[in-house]
DNA sequence: AGGTCATCTCACC
DNA sequence: GGTGAGATGACCT
């Protein structure tokens, strides 16, 4: 009998996206793990990626884990432009992030380290990570933030080229639904485009 | 051992 | 502004 693995998703007023959060409820901790955060164009493709993934859908109106409940408050209400330390708030709420797990190597360690480490509305470039890391693998650290699995909790939105490009986000470059995204929530923290 | 990558620099045009 | 090569290094197969 593996988990479960449990997903609600919603609507944003302030972002044009659906969200969608993944968690497990850990029987022996009596806690919730949250496993990921995902941005979709549509219902119907989180609904599907739900299915692909073989994960079980909350509907809107059932049983929702409280913890849960909170976590998506906290993430409304940064969406609506207040300043939320996510990641202290949610450890706050005693939901579990299972970093290491997610970022098992001491590289991709190191530099979610820096991500999480920025302050709402601040900025920083690949290149500047690699300096403090002591690193020059640049697009090695863009490999890191691609795969993180809690954008939000970990702001890999702050994170822009040197020369001031926007950057990739969920894995896209260029003028992308994916690129847009992340200009959106630059915007909402107060950067103009 | 070879390929991919959300980068950067530098050299051109 | 725009390209394209080369450096770079983690992380896959």
């Amino acid at each position: 009998m593996v988990n479960i693995i449990f997903s609600i998703y919603f609507k944003s007023n302030h972002l044009d996206a659906i969200i969608l959060i993944s968690y497990e409820y850990l029987e022996k901790e009596k806690r919730i793990k949250l496993e990921e955060i995902k941005f979709f164009e549509n219902a119907a493709d989180a609904v599907t990626y739900i299915k692909t993934e073989d994960f079980a859908l909350i509907e809107e109106d059932a049983m929702i884990h409280d913890r849960i409940q909170d976590l998506r408050n906290l993430l409304t209400s940064y969406l609506s432009g207040k300043n939320v330390d996510l990641y202290n708030m949610i450890q706050g709420l005693n939901i579990k992030l299972s970093l290491k797990e997610k970022f098992p190597t001491k590289f991709s360690q190191e530099v979610i380290k820096t991500v999480i480490n920025l302050n709402q509305g601040e900025l920083t470039t690949y290149f500047e990570i690699g300096d403090k890391i002591k690193s020059r693998a640049y697009r090695a650290i863009g490999n890191v933030l691609k795969h993180n699995p809690l954008p939000l909790v970990i702001p890999c939105h702050r994170v822009l080229r040197k020369n001031g490009e926007i950057g990739g986000y969920m894995g896209k470059i260029d003028k992308t639904w994916e690129t847009n995204l992340k200009k959106q929530l630059l915007k909402l923290e107060g950067h103009p485009i």
